[in-house]
DNA sequence: AAAATGTTTTTTCACGATAAAAGACATTAC
DNA sequence: GTAATGTCTTTTATCGTGAAAAAACATTTT
């Protein structure tokens, strides 16, 4: 099979919702810059797109001849990379239990189970073991090391480690600094979040993390920075995983991350590291409480 | 070629140097365990053996009938793996010069250079990512980013954050864990070397990394323990590449761990803190004394 | 019956091959 | 002459394949 064109259906889908707002489509390369792939895969795009009668294209000009119908988009499954759908089927079954730390994490058996080939997989847990949650055995199989209170409790001190030097970073950078901008925007969007809290409270996730990244990007340490991906990854599957109290926690964390910008916009560091405590701390324990584990604590 | 069997022939010169002590061998998983090979491999070594009358074996026994000499040795060079060969191959051309950051590197370009497979180029290169030398365009190729002294001062910081608190908490350890054993192992060690100085002085390296491994391993952190691999990989490079001045640094280096370990086991935080911060900077400064640079600073 | 040896199966590692996507070069349009 | 389009080349992503190495199973030895 070799490989899917899926970034051809995906850029293809971003560029049907273009059509809709403009009768007339941008010159190739501008059209590659605005979908981020290559003029080769533009062209395919474009070309399908006459093919069905979406536009008229004819060299320079490339008119819109009709709206886009839902028939017209790809399939949403088929525009995941394969990185994607095996991260999935792989987080699926780490957390849907059954998975023991100390178990062994077999290369054949997942890539017949995803029915994706091996080294599909083989790239995946290498790129996957900077997370800390599998290691390799030299020569031999991967070993589950386990989505464990052990795992977010290293995985939390670091962050705070991080997140603390960050911020106080962040407080002391000039006035005319492009980030205050961006810090006032963040805020703006946290202030309508919380207005309309009661219905839009599953969208905090995403603000939560270009809020933090931001923070963090004042660090100017590649490893910092680097490290939120792991944050991330963590967070993201947890608030997938962990739906109880969803609008509650996240009523909180919002009304924390404002506290948090204001100490950031009064450069005070002590009132910073405050606030970022704080929050770095109710983080944690919303994390902690979504893992069961407890075993050794109730011997038999 | 598919694979080579490196592995076999590793197991197979360290399983010779076993030969000399010994009039006749282990069982074969004992053998398995000794070599860390499975017994598939150490079968293969036994039959060699035999055909080449270093030993007789029949089932159970197996007779030392005489010495190895020197050809019996597999070639060095054919006992490293794959992954080596390309991680050297590639710090070679880094280091080297001419590698400009935001040079783009090319995996094909890198394989047929190397004289092997793309998949192994590809795999390394995701596992080298996480030294934060080279950074993937989705799609693409990958960019340097460069040895440069951003890239040293990043890493030392995030060093010396990770080191202050494992320090910390090694000083804080129980008197009865068995790495004060470890620790007083060391420093025997240490005092050794500083006797012997004048000619081992490049003893120190390998050293140098058992030391700091034991204290980040106090921390309890997987984070920090793996962050020591990134170290490790620079400072191997580093040492191999930047000899000027070695036995004067090394000298200085040694007398900065006894520091640092007599600190260690005073249990006293200030003693401790204060030692630790002293021999990492200069640590860093090693480190970027070495690193050229300046282009900036020199404008035309 | 425990632990070794002997045999077979499974898994990992690495390659070459091929389609998708990117990139480079040549040509045309404004 | 700049910036687009048209065409060709190179590189990346992924697979199936086969040998090396590990692991599992069966048989012997003490």
């Amino acid at each position: 099979m070799s490989k899917s064109n899926n970034v051809y259906k995906d850029a293809f889908n971003r560029c049907l919702r273009l059509l809709d707002e403009s009768k007339s489509l941008p010159s190739e390369p501008e059209l590659g810059t605005l979908l981020r792939v290559s003029r080769t895969t533009v062209r395919s795009i474009l070309s399908r797109m006459e093919e069905t009668g979406l536009i008229a294209w004819n060299k320079r000009s490339k008119t819109v001849l009709r709206e886009p119908r839902p028939e017209d988009f790809f399939p949403e499954e088929e525009t995941d990379s394969l990185a994607e759908i095996i991260e999935r089927s792989f987080m699926r079954r780490l957390l849907a239990g059954g998975a023991e730390a100390g178990m062994q994490i077999n290369e054949l058996e997942l890539a017949r189970e995803i029915g994706v080939g091996t080294t599909s997989v083989r790239e995946f847990l290498i790129r996957f073991s900077r997370f800390g949650l599998i290691e390799k055995r030299r020569n031999s199989h991967w070993v589950l090391k386990g989505f464990t209170r052990a795992f977010a409790l290293e995985l939390t001190e670091i962050r705070e480690m991080f997140e603390l030097r960050s911020a106080a970073a962040f407080a002391a950078l000039p006035q005319d600094s492009a980030v205050w901008v961006d810090l006032d925007r963040l805020e703006a969007e946290h202030r309508q979040l919380a207005s309309e809290i009661a219905t839009r409270f599953n969208e905090f996730s995403e603000l939560d993390e270009r809020f933090h990244r931001l923070i963090h990007r004042a660090s100017h340490n590649r490893f910092i920075v680097d490290f939120y991906d792991v944050i991330a990854m963590i967070f993201h599957y947890h608030y997938q995983w962990n739906k109880a109290e969803e609008r509650q926690r996240n009523e909180v964390a919002v009304q924390e991350h404002l506290a948090y910008i204001a100490a950031l916009k009064s450069r005070d560091p002590a009132k910073v590291d405050a606030a970022c405590r704080k929050h770095l701390k109710s983080a944690r324990q919303t994390l902690l409480s979504s893992i069961p584990e407890g075993r050794q604590a109730q011997p038999a």
